[in-house]
DNA sequence: CATTTCACATGTAACAGTTTCGCCGACTGT
DNA sequence: ACAGTCGGCGAAACTGTTACATGTGAAATG
């Protein structure tokens, strides 16, 4: 295991400035920084406190908006359920707060002991993970996918199961069937929406851009939106609602409006906790398991951490979606 | 500040003997141990790695329940919204787990690099939050009271408001008025039981102890509840649940059972989010701010962890709640 | 032009805590 | 009685960090 004064010998400098550059004080130069730097890299080095190794494992949350939704606090759960079996301890760091001025995410990581991180991101700050993950940190991020291939990743695929559920609606005669999109997009909900349009071509149906609404991923949102739908000219009959508060906040609002669900209007929600089952009726929905998301995000990292697992992991999931009918959906009304 | 080699010299013994103390290795004297413990707990030996000392913050979870439900999550919301601005970092910890055998709680938080913490806890395990104050570290209990005056804590005092609430429903003219309470008994859910209890003794009303029932913080508890309420002979007009998932679950089995809610069944419920917004209509609730319970623990916790306020800190602290009424509430119906 | 000054990068050494190695003494089986 | 084993413990060697000293080069000053 590479020590300080390994490092120190290797980059010919002394083991003072191999700390110093390791934790980004201002008086270094640049060479020595980056000879370092490298040579810490190549070595692997992970710091250790007097002979001990740290066993932290980051929930590192990189977008503005915070770790307050249930799907966030499913995925903690799941993943300190699972750290506990194998004695790591979680620290919940958000991206934003926590670097020093010019400071590597790895140099931040290393400070705080920690040895991997799960990364929970927005498309705005994509750009965040694939830096951490070009550092060569361990790190894996959930619920979002990545075309770079240095980007581990783990999510649910909710597009074929989006696309099953608006054939549903198709099946039932929903002819007018329009989607709430978030406003903020990452790709689990650009997929959902690209579900919803395939069930349209498949079924040989136009889709309507008036009925694509984008709304915000709470209730007032899904709120809105129905309000927004339900003015037009030629409502639709049924929606399909990408996120979870904002379909409940949705189904309430047609009930305070005086229209009934599934009766004039049927609704499919995505879950990705117990949401279907706190409204009445009960949720159709696209479910997701996001305690199973978590725990297996760090099943990814702790493979990555395990020496001895030799054998290439998967280091790209992708766990199944799934649709259940519940008492919100029902057959199109005669004519509108 | 005191090192493990001042706590040698105090003690006798040498520095290793202190570092497997603190360390609760196995081959150890119990004679060695007493005396160095007895010298680190009064010289308030904080570990430091290197130069710097660590910054962390636990929050232990001491319910075999673990920290899924909504409450929960917005305390850990609202710590660590309040814990980034003072440069500290959060470590979710299970009471059950992370403790090696015969392992002090103190020992375990000075190896993790724990500076303080915030316990959660049940009636069941009030002991860990006794034993943890009693050993002298530096810690907080959110969510419930204690008699015990070493320890401190920080709650909502929920029994006066729900004396309101309930009166709230008697002058809306109900007398038969149900109430249910969590089978796992918290301080918290004895104080709203005890409110209910009130408003009756004041309004001169007698409780009818078939209309006080215990059920499980959840959906289905809630949903169970209820139909235990209705199916009796002279069935109740209107219910108290002291929990907001077992609220919501109330309210949505009533529609399912045809009974319309508020016209021939009121409901107050309870929350400490925003679950009294995710039902149709709007709940009618006791209502309790998490995030902001969470960040005055830290505060708490930060102003016992900081040498420089030598002002003694308000270390037992109860916040207020408030009632909402909402659209769950009516006046009774005529005649049953 | 010579000298002083000063900031900066860096190395030495002293600090923090942990663990390995080996010594000592007590107990135990034959 | 004696050899073997094991528990307890201290010295020393290891981890990473930081205070202090040192040297160097550029700018400022006589």
């Amino acid at each position: 295991m590479a020590s300080v004064r390994d490092i120190a010998k290797r980059s010919g400098v002394s083991t003072a400035t191999v700390s110093r550059v390791l934790n980004n004080h201002p008086r270094v130069s640049e060479e020595a920084r980056e000879k370092v730097l490298s040579v810490a890299n190549r070595e692997r080095y992970v710091p250790t406190v007097g002979r001990r190794s740290t066993t932290n494992i980051a929930f590192l949350y990189t977008a503005e908006t915070s770790i307050s939704s249930q799907f966030d606090s499913s995925l903690i759960h799941g993943m300190s359920q699972r750290m506990e079996e194998y004695g790591f301890d979680l620290m919940i760091l958000a991206a934003r707060r926590v670097r020093l001025p010019n400071e590597t995410f790895t140099q931040m990581f290393l400070r705080k002991g920690v040895r991997g991180a799960v990364l929970r991101t927005t498309e705005r700050t994509h750009s965040v993970c694939e830096t951490i993950a070009e550092e060569g940190f361990p790190c894996v991020v959930v619920g979002d996918r990545f075309d770079n291939p240095q980007v581990n990743f783990i999510h649910t695929d909710s597009r074929s199961t989006s696309r099953e559920a608006v054939e549903h609606l198709i099946s039932l005669g929903h002819r007018r069937i329009g989607v709430f999109a978030n406003l903020i997009d990452d790709s689990d909900h650009a997929d959902r929406l690209a579900g919803y349009r395939e069930a349209h071509q498949a079924a040989g149906l136009p889709v309507d851009e008036n009925l694509v609404i984008r709304t915000w991923a709470h209730l007032e949102g899904g709120a809105q939106g129905l309000r927004r739908s339900m003015q037009q000219l030629d409502p639709p009959t049924a929606l399909f609602i990408t996120d979870p508060m904002a379909a409940v906040g949705a189904m309430n609002e047609a009930q305070s409006m005086g229209l009934q669900v599934p009766a004039q209007l049927s609704i499919v929600g995505f879950d990705d906790g117990e949401a279907r089952y706190t409204v009445f009726p009960k949720m159709t929905s696209v479910c997701q398991n996001a305690v199973t998301l978590g725990a297996e995000a760090f099943d990814v990292l702790n493979q990555l951490l395990d020496p001895t697992t030799s054998d290439p992991v998967d280091k790209r999931r992708t766990l199944p979606a799934w649709f259940e009918i519940h008492g919100s959906t029902a057959p199109a009304p005669a004519v509108a």
